[in-house]
DNA sequence: GAAGCAGACCTTGTATTGCAAGGCTCCTTG
DNA sequence: CAAGGAGCCTTGCAATACAAGGTCTGCTTC
């Protein structure tokens, strides 16, 4: 439950907006996203959570899809974000702002600077 | 499910580590820690959050306890953190610094800073 | 051509965890 | 003796990350 577990709760909720961050740049397709977040500092492992992540996603308007053959191999499913979709990236951006600092302000009473 | 929704699932996973990091000032009760999370960036709100988290941190060996008399009215009991819970500390602050320079870095080449 | 392999998508079931709601005990106050 | 408040805790629910498993398609290998 230590080491490793840590990392996995603090991924809880935040994972949906980096993913919605991901998609503000470009449109990107599932393996895609599991690449990215995976060497983003570790974020994500598997694709049990991508899939579920996005479908709930476009059940609430934030992202829409779009079916493109490829070269050799499968048709990908490439997702973008909608109107809606990008105003969430900005509200989860002020809120990600505050809540950095809320954390950052109760450890900083710790050891990691002078109080 | 969005604005307020937001810092909600935020909380997941930082709650137990925060109550820890003041545990590590000094020993607190229960009421206390509903105080102070309520009052930085409003962590936490209700005791339903706060009890089981502490009796989980008692099982796992993180924290230890102790009945204090009051002039007038209940007892309270006072955790305070055992040898694993300081290295319980330390190790997710360093899990910390990494995740949240991981956050900002995906949502820096968003609109915050320039690319 | 048949068999196998790899990439892409998704579903199911489990564990964790924050939270609202409710209940219990003790003390003070009217 | 009732009413209220402070302190502690339990129960049931919802959200979500993840492992494991399953399908489909097209390329490669024999």
């Amino acid at each position: 439950m230590p080491i490793e577990g840590l990392a996995t709760q603090l991924r809880k909720g935040v994972i949906e907006y980096c993913v919605l961050a991901m998609l503000n740049e470009k449109p990107r397709y599932g393996g895609e996203l599991v690449q990215l977040l995976s060497r983003n500092g570790g974020l994500l492992v598997s694709e049990g959570t991508i899939y579920p992540l996005l479908s709930r996603m476009r059940a609430d308007g934030l992202v829409e899809t779009e079916w493109r053959e490829t070269a050799g191999g499968s048709p990908r499913r490439y997702y973008s974000l909608t109107r809606g979709g990008q105003q969430a990236v900005t509200d989860f951006h002020r809120e990600w702002l505050r809540f950095r600092d809320t954390v950052d302000g109760i450890f900083g009473n710790q050891g990691g600077r002078r109080r």
